[in-house]
DNA sequence: GCTGATCGTCAGTAACGCTGACGATCAGAA
DNA sequence: TTCTGATCGTCAGCGTTACTGACGATCAGC
């Protein structure tokens, strides 16, 4: 007999779900900054690091060189990140934070940790960092 | 000091693309279905229940009504699925699988439960039952 | 019967990220 | 050194997903 079964067990429609709540939950706290999740993104993989091409940073965020250049488009005219020829090689950009984007950087972080630990208030602690470790290796 | 941030230590990344992966996974197993795995979880939202509206089967899988329409015009292209006015409140359309949208269901669910299980084979089972309750917990 | 709410539908829109193509540039081989 | 193939950033176009806002038809309560 086919039983009726309930959406909530789906993995499908839980990491779905999971993922809208939370990008709801960190869009909310990072829009006073200007910046939304997918920005803060970007700016975190750009910052402590060594300079880096467009595609660089593309291939860290999981996404498409031609997405990035929308993306940075968005960030260069918020005056967060700007591009820079690379000196040794003409076909690329070097992509870098500004200086405002380093201290909305700063600020956002402490916004975003915040959002986390409200979306994972609902489960122990414990459970949260198992729930990371799980999906870091099926994510791998 | 800010250090390199890993992205695959963030959580929005890591829903996402687990998300991203399991439906390219399950996608592809449905593939010779002729459904995917949208059609599949309103497949599965209307078996074994009480006939429901189309606003019903839309609330159960999170959606809107109005998306409800265009994914119901599909399923009915596909011969899965069929929309009968409900005799009781003629504002309502009755939504019933077919006996085709049967078959098509009972095979899609073994194709689905193993491409669920190709997905979790990285993490022991008990990594994956705890993944689902605590996600289960997330969305509520 | 009226009035306000509900349901399905549709047009329009927005976000996201892709493919395919292009010019500019680079690296390696002839 | 010049040619050839690959690489990088850019852009136009497309497909997906799912929304808002509006509409007609219908229902329920007064």
């Amino acid at each position: 007999m086919s039983t009726a079964p309930d959406p909530h067990d789906v993995l499908g429609y839980l990491l779905k779900h999971a993922h809208l709540r939370f990008t709801a939950l960190t869009d909310t706290a990072l829009r006073p900054l200007g910046i939304d999740s997918k920005d803060f993104g970007a700016l975190r993989v750009l910052a402590g690091r060594e300079p880096a091409s467009q595609l660089q940073v593309a291939q860290r965020l999981g996404i498409d060189r031609t997405t990035m250049v929308a993306l940075l488009d968005e960030l260069e005219r918020k005056g967060v990140v700007a591009r820079r020829p690379d000196p040794g090689d003409r076909r690329r950009n070097i992509v870098e934070l500004t200086e405002q984007g380093e201290r909305t950087l700063d600020a956002a972080r402490t916004a975003y940790r915040e959002a986390e630990e409200d979306f994972l208030a609902a489960v122990p602690p414990q459970a949260a960092a198992q729930l990371r470790a799980t999906l870091r290796e099926l994510v791998e």
